[in-house]
RNA sequence: GCGCCCGUAGCUCAGUCGGAUAGAGCAUCUGCCUUCUAAGCAGACGGCCACAGGUUCGAAUCCUGUCGGGCGCACCA
């Protein structure tokens, strides 16, 4: 990040001199192939039309503006009109002391310029057990949160709880259902209801609170009653769940004060004085078409009943309400469809939905067991639910494998994969970079060895390929934080570990450490390996997976 | 039928705003532990970036069409 800083601001400032505006498609980024240099620019070919000079021409030009500066150690015209710019191997050492200052600090960044952004993720209905892909929904919204943060966003981060709707009523109806077969009563069962066996024990609790109470009061006063039992439990159980796999929300918020502070009234009497809702064939409809969408959408049902969408128009307006600038949203990608209508909703409210609605489509998981598909539907085995899969796999593993993929690619989560110590789980593999090191150190302590302060001339000792390569991937580490709150994917920082602990194993094959030969040789290397494993442990942290220090 | 996502090595996947000779892991094969953790490293093998056109200095990337896969098209959530 220093580095395409500084080769940004030394090339804007030799354009400026030939009153040349920076071209917005500049690119500044390391190159492919090594002997290209450290960074590589196409900005002379994008300038080249305003400045009315061939591309080499005017990269000749800007080379010679570069070439005084110190920090660089050569730059050069290639190709159709590249620059090729290395810098000073004294520029890279510096690295190791940015880390060392930054500390768990490395990687923060102010681009969020404090913008205030809400993350509003899982939010499943609490009507039974998170699953495994509740669970990457999870894993992608706690992440991305997290990156958010670091690139100094204010972010927030929501549960939306559907408490209000039919849902909840079968989840109510399933609950008494049970409670009557336990008490031996004749019963039908029912045609659409929750018949998983967690609602089993829900039953239990109402008969030993309520005994055979429940069957002499009204049939709807009963099915409240299991209803409100039944969401208290099931939300304790999805927040136990949460917790366990290190997601939290800041804020959950139920559907229902929606309904009781009249938001949803408001919401419909602002859409009809703007004449983007009206009556028809006995139900209210939202014009969404008039923003894009398919078809208009039903707002209160014939019946009188509220779909979905109506409070959930009404939700999207509290959160701008309450000074959100972004919302996020993230959802699973079979609710694709709901997006033209979401951003329709946004329009409605008087929004950019473009700038102010981020929504992420998280791809299903396909759970493996021994290279078989289990399936996820209700009849699933054991391994359905979050909290049994975090039992058996933990949560670093778990997590590091949400995080790995693209969150609109499908997943294949390979059960025994998953629990193996092995590159076919790369956990272990960026885990144990960050052991070796602190093992080293701890080694370093055993033997007596005093690890001189970082100075110039120390880490001046740092001069193989091996230092190098660590040292510039230290310094993309925040650019990688930046890119991966610019285009709202974590993923992308398990794929920057990877290379860094590859990297750090390799150079652990290759440079000895403790016996390098000197003790200065050796704290040079040891101040390097700190700053890898501090920014491995800072990496970690993003994805919300622990660094230990031993393994 | 309409819409959205996807198609990159045998497998699982990266590939940023269009950049130079296409990337990683797994699998397979070959080497490396008397020395700091072998949960590791090095090397080899492996490609019509689904296909066909187009845009331009330059396309895996952008546009159009075709084929193949997934998902969605409710007064369900």
């Amino acid at each position: 990040m220093r580095a395409t800083a500084i080769l940004r601001e030394l090339l804007a400032s030799a354009l400026e001199n030939q009153g040349i505006a920076w071209p917005v498609k500049t690119t500044i980024e390391p190159p492919r192939d090594k002997a290209h240099g450290d960074l590589a620019t196409n900005v002379a070919m994008m300038a080249s039309k305003a400045a009315k000079k061939p591309p080499r021409e005017l990269a000749e030009s800007l080379r010679q503006a570069l070439a005084a500066d110190p920090r660089l150690a050569s730059v050069e015209v290639a190709g159709p009109g590249f620059l090729n710019v290395a810098f000073t191997p004294a520029f890279w050492q510096e690295t190791v002391c940015d880390v060392a200052k930054a500390g768990d600090g490395y990687g923060l960044l102010d681009i969020g310029q404090g913008v205030k952004i809400q993350v509003e993720f899982v939010s499943a209905n609490p009507t039974g057990p998170l699953h495994i892909g509740h669970g990457r929904g999870a894993a992608v919204g706690d992440s991305l949160a997290r990156v958010l943060r670091a690139a100094g966003f204010t972010v927030e981060t929501e549960y939306y709880i559907n408490d209000a709707g039919r849902q909840m009523r079968i989840l109510g109806m399933s609950i008494l259902y049970r409670y009557k077969e336990l008490l031996g009563e004749p019963v039908t069962e029912p045609e659409d209801y929750y018949r998983g066996d967690y609602v089993i024990p829900l039953a239990q609790d109402m008969l030993d609170a309520h005994g055979r109470k429940l069957l002499e009061m009204p049939e709807a006063e009963a099915t409240d009653i299991c209803r409100l039992h039944g969401e208290r439990e099931i939300l304790a159980g999805i927040k136990k769940d949460l917790e366990d796999f290190r997601v939290h929300h800041d804020v959950w918020f139920p559907e229902s004060t929606l309904l009781a502070a009249g938001a949803v009234d408001a919401a419909f009497n602002e859409l009809r004085d703007k004449k983007l809702a009206y009556d028809q064939d006995g139900a209210f409809w939202f014009a969404s078409t008039a923003f894009g969408d398919d078809k208009d959408r039903v707002l209160v049902k014939s019946g009188g009943e509220l779909t979905y969408f109506a409070s959930d128009i009404a939700y999207h307006a509290d959160k701008f309400r309450r000074g959100f600038d972004v919302v996020v949203d993230i959802w699973g990608a079979d609710h694709h469809g709901y997006v033209p209508r979401m951003k329709a909703c946004v329009s409605a409210l008087g929004r950019d939905p473009e700038a102010s609605l981020k929504v992420i489509l998280v791809q299903l998981v396909n759970l493996l067991k021994g290279g078989e598909q289990i399936a996820m539907s209700t009849r699933a085995g054991k391994f359905e639910t979050l909290a049994d899969v975090v039992a058996e796999v933990g949560a670093d593993s778990a997590r590091f494998m949400f995080l790995s993929r693209k969150s609109d690619s499908h997943l294949d989560f390979d059960l025994d994969a998953v629990k193996e110590k092995s590159m076919d789980n790369p956990v272990y593999y960026v885990q144990y970079a960050h052991a070796r090191v602190r093992s080293l150190f701890a080694k370093a302590e055993e033997r007596g060895l005093a690890v001189a302060e970082t100075s110039p001339e120390l880490l001046a000792l740092l001069t193989t390929d091996e230092d190098l390569e660590l040292l510039k991937l230290l310094e993309q580490y925040p650019d990688t934080v930046a890119a991966a709150a610019r285009t709202f994917s974590p993923h992308l920082i398990s794929f920057f570990l990877r290379d860094l602990a590859g990297r750090l194993h390799r150079y652990y094959t290759v440079n000895p450490v403790l016996t390098a030969g000197s003790d200065d040789l050796a704290s040079a290397r040891l101040r390097l390996l700190d700053a890898v494993a501090q920014t491995i442990k800072n990496g970690l942290d993003l994805l919300g997976v622990s660094a230990p220090d031993k393994m």
